[in-house]
DNA sequence: AGTGCTGGTCTCTTTTTGAGACTACAGGCC
DNA sequence: GGCCTGTAGTCTCAAAAAGAGACCAGCACT
């Protein structure tokens, strides 16, 4: 991560690397993004968004992520400010977690481009079974 | 990838995992999300958005990716058709790659999220900085 | 006393990514 | 001719990330 590290800003504008000086934490895209676009954030915070869950909620709801994923990628989502802990002291004790303003502006965002995977995904289906055909 | 498998589907809508019928690509927020949330699309996508570019201009612009990993990851926005790629047969080939009309339509909506990233990096900052306080 | 639920952690294996060497051809330079 | 540059990649091997599943403690129900 240190040496020469590309940043690229608003409105298109791309800077060239610069050979020092600049850090990955100067890159908004990198940086915010990168919190955001892994494999399971996107599932995890638009689950979130509909209502707050447990944690044995959100694993019955995406059954194919890993105990070890959930708990990391909330632990992410929860570290970057999006997501909010609670632990309720029940008998057995629940954990609810919660979309923060901060996370609820963030799906705003992100809602757009799920929005756009809907309406392309016949699309984008039909570019892959193109291509395919093509290499075969 | 058999097996359980939840859908996540429009408006915030949650469907259980279904125990058998349901596949991956039913899931349009899984199956398109998934080729445009890589380490390494979103920068590229942005790049191609500005002006097509050649395969060691990209690498330039994004020093610290690898050949390896710019070959795989341009393939794949190829095949997901957001990419076009035009082989120049000049006396050394080069290939140019640009955006896709389905490529542009993808990039409006990366956008907002984008712009999001930008708007509130210093947000996202504070949240971790004060998450890792409390941690330590 | 056994079973299930709560929210995790721990370890092991498989997959993905990264770093860097290597290919092949063409042109310029000395 | 011999050497270096640049073109766009591929190949191999090591490191990092993700997935699978065992395990834990505490309490409730039967």
């Amino acid at each position: 991560m240190d040496g020469k590290i590309v940043n690229l800003k608003s409105k298109l504008e791309i800077y060239k690397a610069m050979t020092d000086g600049a850090n990955f934490a100067d890159c908004p895209v990198r940086d915010v993004i990168h919190g955001i676009n892994g494999k399971w954030s996107p599932l995890l915070v638009m689950a979130l968004a509909e209502k707050p869950y447990r944690f044995g909620e959100l694993r019955r709801l995406v059954p194919d992520i890993s105990q070890r994923m959930l708990t990391q990628t909330l632990n992410e989502l929860q570290r970057d400010g999006y997501v909010h802990r609670e632990v309720f002291p029940t008998k057995p004790p629940g954990v609810e977690y919660s979309l923060t303003d901060l996370g609820r502006s963030m799906f705003g965002a992100l809602h757009q481009l799920i929005q756009w995977a809907e309406l392309n995904h016949d699309a984008v289906r039909e570019a892959r079974a193109g291509f395919d055909a093509t290499q075969a």
